[in-house]
DNA sequence: TACGAATGTTCGCGCAAAGAACAAACTCGG
DNA sequence: CCGAGTTTGTTCTTTGCGCGAACATTCGTA
């Protein structure tokens, strides 16, 4: 049951119907494919006339395109329809802070080339760089199939309707719009999105076929802050000024260690990467110290996991010190929003074998129903590239999305 | 940018765009009466002859119907339409834990008639006191206007599909299916909510027309416990299990009093009523003490906000450490859902002068931003019976509620 | 080779959106 | 008092799409 907005609303056209059962169909075929005309009649319960005639126009646009016929028991062979997703590229960039990479992929998500450089921090020097970057990377890969757009993901808050990157202070950016400069620049449509929830939005639109995609989930980030994407009934959730899932801040203690935020007691300032390590380094989380010792010690959190992985105990006690206090944040996840699953993303998650028990023991002690206590908590390994992914998704699920309508 | 979910959509169908337009031209009229069909016509961006057509069909249906012409600078003059909402009843029903009230209200939730009875914890027999009751008020205040549905609110956790109450203590109800029999004993449409949520709806609802209506907002409500009711993008947060928003049971602190829910330093043990008064009677709070406490010594939350707004020391000193751990709470709100507002309901916002000041200090403290920090907090005072507004909402919302489609 | 069965296409009907034309009802100025 | 101008509301025609029925296609099988 939703509320019409009176001051911002969609109204109906005689092409309403049609652009809505055009992007059900669409859905259908991503989800199904190879799928037949009669079987989408079927699922969409239409004639197959109207079929036809939908699949022409989504044919003539592009997005589908029509496979050999196949075979079957009796009747006509049907012929299958498929998304074309193999000659559309889409370059997605992911902004950190010590490198900045980019990957050609196709509008699946399936990566083509990957290369990285180190992050220049000046938008403008970024932008030339990667102006030149991916004029190369298509020349060399794209094999003349057309590129639909450029996802950037940025470490930091967005306002994803204009591309303005609000903060990101691991990069210096305050208020920087990046979006309007990158597209004039490449000629390509530009979307520019915060990286927790480019990665939630990669699982929801670029999960596997086949498998219960989820529409009320939460992707958690833990590197050197806590980062979250809030997904509610489909749609991720921003909040008043870009800012909700700070799930980071959130205190589990009065007291506790100083946080960069400026608080005592945030779940940030006890589970992000700088904590892990200065925590097996021995020392007290405080942020003045902190950056220099982690950094003189030249341990990275990469180190402690190895190490952790290696059954060092020192290594082990710091990981599993974190995996508490973040099963302490993700309870209080569970309680606010109650989502289906919760998925976790970083470094940290390569060495889930370890954390996953202790953080479902702290889960199970907190939550209020066996229900929430169960609720899968599921980790994201780096290796996948879910920043990457989170850009390819920036492009291509706006094809997908549904229309909006009143 | 909403996924289509493709095991359960919505199919466009011919008469698609007429529904949807129906429904916005109606809840134009509700926020903008009386409009004349010329005045909708350029709100709408269609031909006049369009709106004829669309608001004969709304009249035929009886959601609005035709007052007066009107005098107008020059040209002919309009005539006026309105909802009908004076002559379509709904019966609103609190349960809570010593009384339960009913309200007959019309189509906006204006009252007409309020009675109220100890409550009856078996669920039966409540339906045979209601059945009772509700055709009395009818007979005695319909004057033959329709009813149109009965709003059950409820101190506990509803799945709102089937209206199943899952789990109410204060009643002693678990999976307690209480739609059916009331449905089938009145002959009319029944809609089950929490008591929480079910604020949330009236706000949204049944707010006063002009006024900017949240779409994105919080209701915490302070009674026995703390309840949420939390709206994103229009729509109400169930989460996976009926249970999301249970901001009441997020932790402030390690250790803490021992909360009801078995958790330690729950917001919920710092200012629940039962918390607030303990305090003014110098007791820890203690779940097990707590009740017989405050019921032998026979002073109620009303009690503490009359002394505290006669300023006796202990009673202001009681509420203000209640508004300082509740600040705490909306604090933890503000960062993860950054709403545009939250509204405060319960007996202590009678006290609202005394809370507001201590309740902003505190958020401020802990904002993350100052946009976030001057997160509007708005008292709902319980004289206007939110809860019963909430019940006329259950039945009157979705008539006005955007259709479902993909 | 005829028949059944399934897929895919074409065609005609009906309905609603869209917009133009028309009718109605008022003000104002001569 | 009457006509020009203006705004509102209705009616009528055109257009395009959903929808279902009929038709064409292509297979296996008797």
């Amino acid at each position: 049951m939703r509320k019409i907005n009176t001051r911002s609303f969609v109204r109906a056209t005689r092409w309403t119907p049609r652009e809505i059962n055009l992007q059900i169909l669409l859905n259908l075929v991503r989800e199904h494919e190879p799928i037949s005309r009669a079987e989408l009649a079927r699922r969409m319960k239409i004639g197959r006339g109207m079929v036809t005639y939908l699949t022409a126009e989504l044919i003539s646009q592009g997005a589908l395109y029509q496979g050999d016929t196949v075979d079957s028991p009796r009747g006509r062979r049907p012929q299958m329809l498929y998304v074309r997703t193999h000659d559309r590229l889409v370059v997605a960039v992911d902004v950190r802070f010590s490198s900045t990479f980019i990957m050609l992929t196709d509008f699946s998500g399936h990566a083509i080339a990957l290369e990285s450089f180190d992050t220049i921090y000046d938008p403008l020097a970024l932008v030339a760089e990667l102006k030149h970057r991916v004029a190369r990377l298509l020349a060399s890969h794209g094999e003349g199939r057309h590129c639909e757009g450029l996802g950037l993901v940025v470490p930091g808050m967005v306002d994803a309707t204009t591309g303005r990157v609000l903060n990101a202070p691991q990069l210096g950016w305050r208020n920087v719009d990046i979006r309007k400069p990158l597209e004039e620049a490449l000629g390509l449509a530009v979307q520019v999105e915060n990286a927790p929830i480019a990665c939630a939005l990669a699982r929801m639109w670029l999960g596997q076929p086949g498998a219960a995609v989820p529409t009320d989930f939460v992707y958690v980030t833990v590197s050197d802050g806590i980062g979250s994407g809030v997904v509610v009934n489909g749609q991720v959730v921003r909040g008043q000024t870009n800012s909700a899932g700070e799930f980071g801040h959130v205190p589990l203690m009065d007291g506790g260690p100083l946080c960069l935020c400026g608080g005592r007691g945030c779940l940030e300032a006890f589970t992000s990467n700088l904590a892990t390590v200065s925590r097996y380094l021995g020392a007290d989380f405080s942020p003045d110290t902190v950056r220099n010792l982690v950094h003189s010690s030249n341990v990275t959190i990469a180190d402690v996991v190895t190490r952790a992985l290696a059954r060092e105990p020192r290594a082990v006690a710091a990981l599993e010190e974190t995996a508490r206090h973040l099963g302490a944040g993700l309870a209080v996840i569970i309680k606010t929003l109650s989502p289906t699953q919760i998925v976790v993303g970083g470094e940290i998650t390569e060495a889930w074998e370890l954390l996953a028990p202790v953080i479902r023991r702290e889960i199970s002690a907190r939550a209020l129903t066996d229900l929430a206590a169960a609720t899968p908590i599921v980790p994201e390994l780096a290796t996948t590239y879910p920043r990457l992914r989170g850009g390819t998704a920036l492009i291509a699920a706006p094809r997908f999305a549904a229309p909006r309508i009143a």
